[in-house]
DNA sequence: ATATTATACCTAGAATATCAAGGTATATTT
DNA sequence: AAATATACCTTGATATTCTAGGTATAATAT
């Protein structure tokens, strides 16, 4: 990412189940979905998008196929599994969470506005 | 954390940075006032919180002095340098920019509502 | 024709950050 | 006297990303 790579650790594979969502996608396909949907904020490498996806895949959160491109070449669709639906809620759920602290941290404590 | 552990990467140093912004803490007391201003959502490990202290302070965003607590114990309190407000004030700008980058991929993509 | 670029997949090794689990020591509480 | 809370620290394991390669086909430019 052009971002501290810190900061991506953790939502890469949210990220790639959230592109999914909306139908199934070859590899190099999400890297430009992604940075497209992020107004180039996520430049994901793909590096780091190949082992989130055969670890997704292993783990049955996704199935994928081959199917050819109008050119002719041979691309890998990746396709959410139920498995994968429920985990995609259950990382956007901890999401939520993660992105409540940090903004309650950041605006002074949860209790700056007197909600103590 | 309790939480996903990947998702803390990156941001641990800017919440610390964050603390010492309202004024001196020491680390003991850091962990604990983290955990409440973010409604116990961040649980700083130990492990996690003095490699950064001391990380922060190698590279001059911090210093650090000794002070004897009303008990008697020595306390090694931090304080914010100069450079450290710079470097927090970048940290924020930055987990805003990826918050947003989330925030459009989770919501569909930033054109999901005809911004395109 | 040939060379370069874009597409499309992959992996190995390095860097970074967190956590688990330990250690040390003092003060308080039981 | 023993157990707990306070307060500091470090080592090693784990997880995630990135860098930097590799392979191959299709499209474009020279």
């Amino acid at each position: 990412m052009k971002l501290d790579k810190g900061l991506m650790a953790g939502s890469g594979a949210m990220l790639v189940l959230k592109l999914l969502e909306s139908g199934d996608m070859y590899g190099y396909q999400m890297i430009e979905e992604l940075s497209r949907r992020s107004n180039q904020v996520f430049q994901m490498q793909e590096g780091t998008l190949y082992p989130i996806l055969h670890g997704l895949e292993k783990d049955k959160y996704l199935s994928s196929y081959q199917q050819q491109a109008p050119t002719g070449r041979m691309r890998k669709y990746y396709k959410l599994t139920k498995k994968g639906r429920q985990l995609l809620a259950e990382k956007q759920a901890e999401w939520a969470r993660f992105h409540q602290g940090v903004q309650d941290v950041l605006s002074g404590g949860a209790d700056a506005l007197g909600l103590a």
